[in-house]
Parts: C-alpha cells; sequence; structure tokens
DNA sequence: AATTAGAGTAACAAGAAAAGTTGCATGAAA
DNA sequence: TTTCATGCAACTTTTCTTGTTACTCTAATT
C-alpha cells in the first residue's frame, strides 16, 4: 500500500518555510522534497484555504506561512490537507445484509474510532513550533558539525541584509 | 490507497465457520464473500501458520476452525494476517538527511504508534466470540423474518444430521 | 509595453499495493 | 483411477497517490 506522505511532507516544508525571510516558490520547494512544483500547490491548496499559509502570484511571489508556528498543530494541518482516512485497516463490504458482517464491522468501527481519536488528539497537542524547536536542538548538538548537513538555505535571501 | 480488507473479511468468514459442522471449502467461503478462492487461500495461510485455523486436502477437505471463537482475539487474526502497517500516513524520506524531516518523522511516529498501541489493544480485548453474541443478539431481535436473511447456511450439513 | 517569474489548474502518465484470475502441481478420499 | 480439494506461482485488474506536461492568469521588473 502507498502511504500518504503529505503531512510528513508538508510539516517538513512549513517549519522550513518559517526560517524564510521572503515567499518560497514552488520550484523552491519542490527540489527541497525531490518532486514537482505541481506537487507542492495541490498540497498547498488545502493549507492556504484553512489560512495556514498564503501564496503570492507573479514575480517575487510564492508561499509564506500565515501564522506563526507556535499557533499551528499537526491537527490543523492534517485536517488541511483533506485528511482522508486514517488506517489502512478497510471494512469489507462483501454482504451488506449479513449481520455476521455487519457485527464485525461495527467492532472494527468502534476499536478503530477509539484509535483514530487518540491520534488525533495527540496531533492536537502537537504544535509546529514543538517540532522547530527539536530540530534546533538536535542541530545545536552538532557543534561545529553544523555546516556539513545539507539545511536548506533560503534562496533569495542573500540579497536581503543578513539578519543576525 | 487501497486498504487492506482482509481483518473484515476474515473475522467475517471465521465466525461463519464457526456454524458450520464439516470443512468449508475455499470456493464455498469465496462465493460467500464474492471473492475468488485462491483470495481465500492466500488471506488464510497467515492463520493456518498462526494455528487459527487448519485445512485438509482432498475430497471432504476444506478449513475449519483449531480454536473455538473464545480463543481467539482480533488480535491473534489481525497478526496472523501478517499485520502489515496499520495507518495510511506515511513518513516522507524526501531528505534523509535534513535534520527537520527527522523531527517530523520522530514526532509523527511517536504519536501513531501510541495511536498504534490502543488500537492493538483494543483487537486484544475483542474475542470472535464477543463478535458472535453480537451477531446472535442481532439476529434474535429479528424473531420470525429471520428467514429473509441471507445467512449463509453449511452445504454439506444436509447431509449429517440435523443438529438442534 | 514587453518580458519574466510566479501561482492555478486540468488532463494525463507512472508507480505501487491489494485484490482478482489462471493454470498447474500435489495430496487425499471415494 | 478418478474426483475434489489445497498449495503455489505468475499474471492481470483495479484503485489510489504521485509525478508530469501544457496551458492560463497575474504581478513585478525592465
Ligand atoms: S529539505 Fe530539509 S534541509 Fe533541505
Ligand atoms: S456471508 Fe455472512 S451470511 Fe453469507
Amino acid at each position: 500500500m502507498r502511504r500518504d506522505s503529505r503531512l510528513s511532507r508538508s510539516l517538513h516544508l512549513l517549519i522550513h518555510m518559517d526560517r524564510f525571510p521572503d515567499p518560497v516558490t514552488s520550484d523552491h520547494l519542490a527540489k527541497m522534497v525531490a518532486t514537482n512544483p505541481v506537487v507542492i500547490r495541490r498540497m498547498m491548496q488545502g493549507l492556504k484555504k484553512t489560512g495556514l499559509v498564503s501564496s503570492g502570484k507573479g514575480h517575487g511571489g510564492g508561499w509564506v506561512l500565515a501564522k506563526p508556528l507556535a499557533e499551528i498543530t499537526l491537527l490543523d494541518v492534517h485536517e488541511a490537507l483533506g485528511a482522508t482516512v486514517v488506517f489502512n485497516i478497510g471494512l469489507a463490504d462483501d454482504n451488506p445484509q449479513c449481520l455476521v458482517e455487519r457485527a464485525v464491522r461495527e467492532k472494527l468501527t468502534q476499536a478503530m474510532s477509539e484509535a483514530e481519536g487518540v491520534l488525533l488528539q495527540s496531533f492536537a497537542s502537537i504544535r509546529l513550533s514543538d517540532i522547530a524547536s527539536d530540530f534546533e536542538t538536535q542541530l545545536a548538538a552538532l557543534g561545529s558539525d553544523q555546516n556539513r548537513l545539507p539545511i536548506c538555505i533560503p534562496e533569495r535571501a542573500s540579497k536581503a541584509d543578513q539578519v543576525d
């Protein structure tokens, strides 16, 4: 089965975006995660509708966070992506009138929605800033080896004043 | 993504099998859930290895439960099926060296394994006999309309004495 | 005004995983 | 020895995500 990796991918990008002073183009984001710019735009549509990011067209355009990382939870992103089904376990519909099948579906649905509740509650309790600070911690721990890491650096930042 | 419906399907069939006095052939099981006998055999292989069912070849062969329903939990079946991944949410591996991606993966993994734990614990607490009795309850509630339902009846049972 | 850089979008191609299908080998009962 | 069944391997179909192409629309730069 091919798992939907948009959540993980968009979290990664949103956190990077926070460190960019200027709007980041779909092209740039696409290169960061080795994919196609259209995939990025598609993924971002939901986030835009929910007001997590905003986009600018034309020259100098691109994507920017519409909120600080501390005000975005994993749940926000999950839902903005159009949260499909969380589980890889499906309920067969082989014989809809069969009471046995129905009883099975009921029990499974119950167990799965309980677990889904736990997951979503976790998601709600984690802010993107939490992940960002995990990242900062790891980064700091590396000390002087930092520059050996492929941390994606703002493209257009070089034109601007290097702020601190 | 196409969700794995083997759990739901095998639960359904196992519970039915319990009501059959004789071994049930893959062909029969396949018809019950509108699929191909090979799909049934494939699904049953895992259950057989774990000792939940056993199979007989040749004339008069087929599948029988190797344990009473009360001694089989959803978790047993889930694991016997070769329990792939429970979630439909994937961890992107777009830039394995990126510490941001790594931090994202870590948090997601953590949240997901917590929820998976809850699910598996539910599974462990539900025995197939629990589902079977739900079914019996529903059936009884229908009263005299029972015979209008498409409850799959043992094929070869007609040859045997009608037990009670 | 012309050029360039960007998002927005639809339509299509590729990839992957589950499910379904076919064909044949093997074993057991009748 | 014939018939009925599982066991298995190889292939096809289906369905969903991802990737790609081609084009339109918009805004800044020149
Ligand atoms: S994508 Fe995370 S460092 Fe470049
Ligand atoms: S398959 Fe459940 S009643 Fe026939």
